[in-house]
DNA sequence: GCATTAACCACAG
DNA sequence: CTGTGGTTAATGC
């Protein structure tokens, strides 16, 4: 279901858009489209002419993008956020696709109506742009991690992003299966399946099929940062 | 050489 | 979809 948004009193609003005048957010509701997205949906797709810029309002989605070989899962983002800035703003097409792993309400701005705000309202830019920088550094961290520790702490490393970043509690249902999860840790499925049990016999984490719970959480963190 | 790590394959719930 | 066992290639000591 699309509606149009009334961005002026939307209780979702980025740090970016806060900074916006009255008349600016009416001009961005009327620019603007909400739609809602079962978990599984694609919200947009890699190799598909851009033409809006997302702003996930509420959801978890992952970002994910088709390599040589496999599916690699780029990053898992949670709402509110924008989730496709670099894609849309800079390429004709989507370099990665968004999937929703929960149901997913976002936003589609028109891209000249941003462009607008950008070019008009520094103070807008200014927000946009440290939204990208946070993330750019986010990512050099990320992709360093991923190549230099083993897969024991990568696997930490993702439980406690999962319970850290995005559900904000220690236990939690994990929104991926064991070979998507391997896709996100650039892992296989059934490594992720043994060091999870690993993990478990341990006594580091409690395991119920998908639902995790933090055991001890000092020796996860261990086993993050020893890698 | 020998041990370890982690992917790949196969088969079973 | 998940878990487990065997095999195997790469790397380290």
């Amino acid at each position: 279901m699309i509606e149009i948004q009334a961005c002026l009193i939307c209780p979702f609003k980025s740090t970016a858009a806060k900074v916006l005048s009255d008349d600016e957010l009416t001009l961005m509701g009327d620019n603007c489209a909400q739609a809602t997205f079962k978990k599984s949906n694609t919200i947009f797709k890699q190799g598909i002419f851009s033409s809006n810029i997302v702003y996930l309002k509420q959801g978890i989605v992952q970002l994910h993008i088709e390599g040589p070989t496999n599916e690699q899962i780029i990053k898992i983002a949670k709402g509110p956020t924008y989730l496709g800035i670099p894609t849309t703003l800079d390429e004709k097409y989507n370099r990665y696709s968004a999937t929703a792993l929960t149901e997913v309400h976002a936003c589609f701005i028109n891209i000249s109506t941003f462009k607008t705000f950008v070019q008009e309202n520094g103070q807008f830019a200014y927000e946009i742009i440290l939204d990208l920088c946070k993330n750019e550094v986010n990512l050099f961290n990320k992709c360093v991690n991923r190549v230099q520790k083993h897969i024991r702490g990568r696997v930490a490393e993702a439980i406690l992003f999962f319970a850290h970043e995005i559900y904000e509690t220690d236990s939690f249902d994990l929104p991926l299966t064991r070979s998507e999860f391997g896709n996100f840790v650039a892992s296989t499925r059934e490594t992720i399946s043994r060091i999870m049990t690993e993990l478990h016999s341990e006594k580091i984490i409690l395991l119920k099929g998908k639902h995790i719970t933090i055991l001890d959480s000092k020796r996860l963190h261990l086993i993050s940062r020893s890698g």
